[in-house]
DNA sequence: TAGCCTCTAGACAACGTTGTCAAAAGCGTT
DNA sequence: AACGCTTTTGACAACGTTGTCTAGAGGCTA
């Protein structure tokens, strides 16, 4: 083959560059260039033997060098708690599309709710220079990402707000949100509602409790220390924590689960026991209809919360500047049986 | 401020290099280099300056340099169908701590089930030199990327085979999973048994079908074309093919659904109905058990499924040369009430 | 003290692309 | 036929890192 004798040959593993495409065409690298990226100011005929020089090669274009020459990465970072998570699903996937319609790649992975590695993720995310960054936060101090800011790289918080820096931040009307579901319970009679959440160091944990305690109070109830449990959502530790509300000469009537894991327990227990629980959920799920009874929950709009985030990223990266903006998505209550269960049936 | 003046004074939006860090700590830029990847050959003394450097600039490496220095990316990529699929969350999950604990990244990308989309979101992976890929493929043509796996990127496909290449893939026993299924119901009294499954140019939706059809021939039970219903697993189908099968004079008494989000709407469509109706779904779904009757299901195990497949990619990666290999994941029948409803009670 | 060896350090090229600039070619006008 | 203009083309440097190679410093032995 004439091609070895020239050095254009591809040994396996190697591939072949514009330099490899211009020696076959016989013409020079910077026309390979422009025929790859559809530049003007190249003959029909030219661009024709190019073209086929490629095709024959099967040569791809490097973006890595690319990314290097031109210092834009057309990709962004997304961190989230757990992929394998349902409620960060939609989210994951509104943001790959704003990303996509921006021609950008998603690169993502999981923090595990671990601030340290958290950390390493968005810092090996640096490194690679993505355009900009979409973080669930795990940890509450981010002040690591100064530097990174500093130089460029843009960065929207989502569902908890960022930790002792400035930054954009899109969230869940939590307080509003806990504070009509609770709302909705004392509504059907009940006064003796428990509280099941998230670990304290969560800020929507903690938000989700204002608007329990919130709604107590405007209805004038106290809150017996032993109704508030926050802490894993592990399974076992919810059951724990429901059993200690549902002992004793008072036991609570009613429960508010703060997020879609502790949901799922509690409604597991509430099929356990003899006679039904008023429950009300924050987040919704699949098939929360389906259940029986079909489960009142506090519907958090994922999807639109990662567009939103993902849009002002893009804004940011359009070059718009102004301060950082807070987000607030309201979220809904949806009733469906659970929540309406009065408090002589329990 | 003397680094003005020297030329290493950091403006908006740019980054130190190593070469601002070498002229900071007065060395030279290699041993910069050797300081920040922790080689040998370099004083303590030395170090300590370097690492000063480092801090006060705020230096962190560009990934984007050494990969193309390096020719590897230490990322891999993940194509799937849609990131917002329950069913795809653990495998997503699995795939990621495995490339974590192989010190990869992820990028991934959803293709919606369209080959088009897939093809370009595979080419733009390999743009990047992503070391491998995982794909779930929506296409069945994947010549495309045989330059790309000449050139050395290693290739996994998952839950259903590649198209006329030949490439390694991880596959549940679909066949073995819907047989069992089947075999099931009609061990359970049904003779008029309905099969409303995905598209049929997906491979698993075939297999299934297949061993649905075995398991009726093996008992020697006809099967009414108006009982099979393959298609888009949009809810408004999935009723009408349902719908289709429970008019007429002789009705089916049970349903095997080919994936969950079919089996989904006919959990709606059994709450809908005075009287129950037999169902086993294929794959399991969180609260299968708590709907009711609570849901028979063939499991597959996408966890297992993510996992084997970035095992496989690694060992490619690590250079082990066998030829593609095809692995099976098995199947797991779980009895919990909806598959068990005999015909009688239709 | 000369000779040799080891250890630290830096100069330089290379990875594959794109931006800048200047040369060459084509064409119409005078 | 000479000039100027536009269009096409390619040479070259640069992006920030790492691998190779060599120089210099320092210690040890003969």
């Amino acid at each position: 083959m004439t091609d070895t004798a020239r050095g254009t040959a591809r040994r396996y593993g190697t591939r072949p560059t514009m330099k490899d495409v211009a020696a076959r065409a016989g013409v020079g690298l910077k026309t390979v260039s422009r025929v790859v990226n559809g530049e003007p100011g190249v003959t029909p005929d030219t661009e024709r033997r190019v073209q086929e020089a490629i095709t024959t090669l099967g040569f791809r274009r490097n973006d890595s060098a690319r990314i290097l020459r031109k210092g834009r990465t057309a990709s962004i970072g997304l961190v989230l708690e757990d992929l394998a998570d349902p409620f960060y699903g939609p989210l994951n996937r509104a943001v790959e599309e704003v990303a996509r319609s921006h021609g950008a790649l998603l690169i993502n992975g999981s923090s595990a709710e671990d601030p340290a590695r958290e950390q390493e993720l968005v810092l090996a995310l640096c490194a690679r220079r993505v355009d900009g960054l979409v973080i669930i936060p795990a940890g509450d101090d981010h002040r690591y990402l100064e530097p990174e800011i500093a130089a460029g790289i843009a960065t929207v918080f989502v569902d908890r707000p960022a930790g002792r820096i400035d930054a954009d931040v899109v969230l869940s009307d939590s307080f509003g949100g806990a504070r009509e579901a609770v709302a909705h319970l004392i509504a059907h009679g009940h006064r003796r509602i428990g509280f099941i959440g998230d670990q304290p160091r969560i800020h929507t944990a903690m938000e989700r409790l204002r608007g329990y305690r919130t709604a107590m109070a405007e209805a004038g109830l106290p809150v017996d220390a032993s109704w508030v449990a926050l802490g894993s959502t592990a399974p076992e530790r919810v059951r724990a924590a429901a059993a200690a509300m549902l002992a004793g000469p008072e036991p609570v009537t009613a429960l508010f689960s703060g997020n879609n894991r502790v949901t799922v327990t509690a409604v597991r227990i509430l099929g356990e026991r003899p006679r039904p629980l008023a429950l009300v959920g924050f987040d919704d799920f699949e098939l929360a209809d389906l259940v029986s009874p079909a489960i009142t929950v506090v519907a958090q709009d994922a999807a639109r919360m990662g567009r939103t985030a993902a849009g002002l990223l893009f804004r940011r990266l359009d070059g718009i500047e102004e301060p950082p903006r807070r987000v607030e998505i309201p979220t809904r209550l949806i009733t469906r049986g659970s929540g309406e269960i009065p408090p002589e049936d329990v």
